[in-house]
DNA sequence: GACGTATTTCAAAAATTATTGAAACTTTGA
DNA sequence: TCAAAGTTTCAATAATTTTTGAAATACGTC
């Protein structure tokens, strides 16, 4: 591996952290250095930086392309692929999550709505669906959540998240005028 | 393994989910089978009913205490060790994020900003800690933002996600009330 | 302290996952 | 159609992770 000192750290700490977010080591060091290239790379590029072989090349970065973490960019005058990453790291985050929701909650969703449709057969089985249909709402409120905040402008979306909690003073100042339909009576505050 | 099939099923799919989820098959099926019981669990109920080994079990319930996702629990005369998961799947789910903030997140924001402090050297790795910098400011304004939401408590929380975006509309409403101190100036919208 | 029970540890084996590199395939231009 | 350049595949190998089960340790009671 060949890179300077910065871009070594950064580069060696995605491919240590690759087994935590559930890429390996390859993937993580490819998508680390394209992150902070400042022109195109292609697959030789990432060879002679990295030092991996050339077949692992090639698979980390259709497994990054299968992410959409990663795009194919061609220059001009060379018939070789070469890969960035979006420079908006807003866009990055975006993608991160709907690719581990699709990976990591989607299958999950999908089993739970199937076991609730079948009939509990005694007590034990009828506390655990009741369990199950918990996990389930919880997550879909979660879920909808997003697909709705995420439909924002990046912009607004920021402004939301530096608002943090003192949002909440907001709604309670406006309880009575976006009352939520069906909402729960709650003491007087 | 002797389960009722609705649980079964379940924990079959915790186990297969075990991977993407980065937790292994044995500790995502003792989750599993501890989140649907309708009462605590000992070592040895765990390997009756997922057929593991002994040691498997132990180890498996050592990591998930480390997560914070079950709970030690004594029953009147009866000296081993009993298991449950929180009755409250709000309280997983802060623990699940918790959990995972401190272990996928906290140590890249750690190397991160050990970076910022170095001095770029040349072009390539000034525009590299660039890359960096926004890398580290967009995962510190969302941390922030969950660090502040996840003090509320968890009504006020539902209710907030229950609006989802439409908490815009009470924003463009308020611009001018809840300004954000040291704001970016903005093309007049 | 000694006994019986419960729990943890850990080395070895099994299973899984990652990586290499050579061969096969594809694409492009002449 | 061919040759050269670029890319992908995949069987073999390496590395890592998971799982087992027997031995060691801890705990509680007499």
């Amino acid at each position: 591996m060949n890179l300077p000192p910065l871009i070594q750290s950064f580069v060696l700490h995605f491919g240590e952290m690759g087994s935590r977010w559930g890429i390996n080591r390859t993937v993580g060091q490819i998508y680390a250095l394209l992150f902070v290239a400042d022109r195109p790379l292609n697959a030789d590029d990432l060879v002679d930086a990295l030092g991996l072989s050339r077949g692992g090349v090639s698979m980390g970065l259709k497994e990054l392309q299968s992410w959409n973490l990663v795009q194919l960019r061609h220059l001009p005058d060379d018939r070789r692929d070469h890969f960035v990453t979006p420079d908006d790291v807003w866009v990055i985050m975006r993608t991160l999550v709907e690719e581990r929701k699709k990976r990591e909650i989607d299958p999950t969703m999908t089993v739970l709505r199937e076991l609730m449709l079948q009939t509990p057969h005694d007590d034990t089985e009828r506390h655990a669906q009741g369990r199950m249909s918990a996990m389930h709402d919880q997550i879909e409120l979660l879920t909808e959540w997003y697909a709705d905040v995420q439909r924002l402008e990046t912009e607004r979306l920021v402004q939301l998240l530096s608002l943090g909690s003192r949002i909440v003073k907001a709604l309670e100042f406006k309880d009575r005028l976006f009352a939520v339909p069906g909402g729960k009576r709650e003491s007087a505050s």
